[in-house]
DNA sequence: GCCTCACCAAACTGAACAGTTTGGTTTGAT
DNA sequence: ATCAAACCAAACTGTTCAGTTTGGTGAGGC
């Protein structure tokens, strides 16, 4: 009986070789013998390369931020809510983005998208629609509620996430081994520049 | 005399192939091929393939926008100045940095920083250095002229810079053979959007 | 006991490819 | 004419690596 366990074993090690060294610079080899298992059983349990690749990524980035819906629903009846959950949303969102880990899988996608299509379709259905959702549902609620003016939804979103992709491209992704991750003051201090725009 | 004539000649091949192929993809025989000239004498020019893509992308990356410190020194003056640079800026950005060249050299870049800081480092010095810089001129001379309120000068750029950036890696990077661009009035919008927080 | 399923280690195959070497040909200056 | 610098095509070397094959071991069911 195939169960589960080697599976996940077998994930688990592709995932730290993937993102410690990249795509090209990892072998089948490194990969069992990272996750403890021979080769002949990686080969059991994924047929190649591209596809242990793209379940391993697929499911990375399917278990992040879980919790983060949760966030979103909440209400934004002031001027006060708004800011304040937009800086958890923020704030998630830089934090979880510039970490090593996530960096590295940044790195991976945006190479890898170009020969491989799955990869990007699994990219660009989780990590950008799920910010943005999150954030368009935000303001959603506080224009529903008052709090902010009638403006463009989508525009109004790019405006927010922006200034978060400069700390993760900017001072994460353009800086290898040297990111720079901004304090939550400093995340804050660009929700409240930015909320003089919609407000 | 080994002229300046050939070594052109191999990066204008080397770049054709780099962009199209990747770095993992470019083989020295299909640089050689393309730029016409015997794999010895590629050799003779570039020690190694690293040199190689060190050489070409840094040169390609510092022959982009060369006018563009024209326009950052443009008057900013009143409210219509402003819209009007800022407008340029942002159009000259996110048109240049979502054409197919330029989307393929990013994916280079962010790829190969890792294991090559020698392109991390033009990577920085270049293509964010000098757009912050620009946008940065742009808005101290707005605030000199008391066209802006007294901002933070780094958040109000990344204010500016992060809408931008979401085209160029949410519709461009992240939808490989598949790239939206906006058109300029969609631009323009954000620029309206961003001058509500600073004026 | 025996059979089968899941696993293993290790050797192997075939292709790709960076970088080198060999053995030339062209060109232009003297 | 001759010599040397620049170039060329093509074969070669050594390595890396995806994927396969071989020849097993151990454990649970019957």
């Amino acid at each position: 009986m195939r169960g589960n366990a080697k599976r996940e074993q077998i994930c688990r090690g592709a995932l730290e070789v993937f993102l410690q060294c990249g795509v090209a610079g990892t072998s089948m080899d490194h990969v069992a013998a990272t996750a403890g298992v021979s080769k002949q059983t990686l080969y059991v349990y994924f047929r190649s390369k591209e596809e242990l690749l793209v379940d391993v990524l697929g499911s990375m980035v399917n278990s992040l931020d879980e919790r983060a819906p949760l966030l979103a629903d909440r209400a934004v009846a002031s001027h006060n809510d708004l800011r304040a959950v937009l800086s958890e949303v923020a704030w998630t969102l830089v934090s979880h983005l510039m970490s090593p880990n996530y960096l590295a899988l940044f790195r991976i996608f945006i190479a890898e998208m170009v020969s491989t299509p799955a990869l990007a379709q699994i990219w660009r259905e989780t990590v950008p629609a799920r910010f943005l959702a999150r954030v368009e549902t935000v303001l959603t609620h506080a224009r529903e509620a008052g709090v902010i003016k009638d403006v463009d939804l989508d525009l109004a979103t790019r405006l927010f996430i922006g200034p978060m992709m400069t700390f993760v491209f900017l001072d994460g992704l353009a800086r290898p081994g040297n990111v720079l991750v901004p304090n939550r003051e400093r995340v804050d201090e660009v929700v409240d520049l930015y909320l003089r725009a919609v407000t």
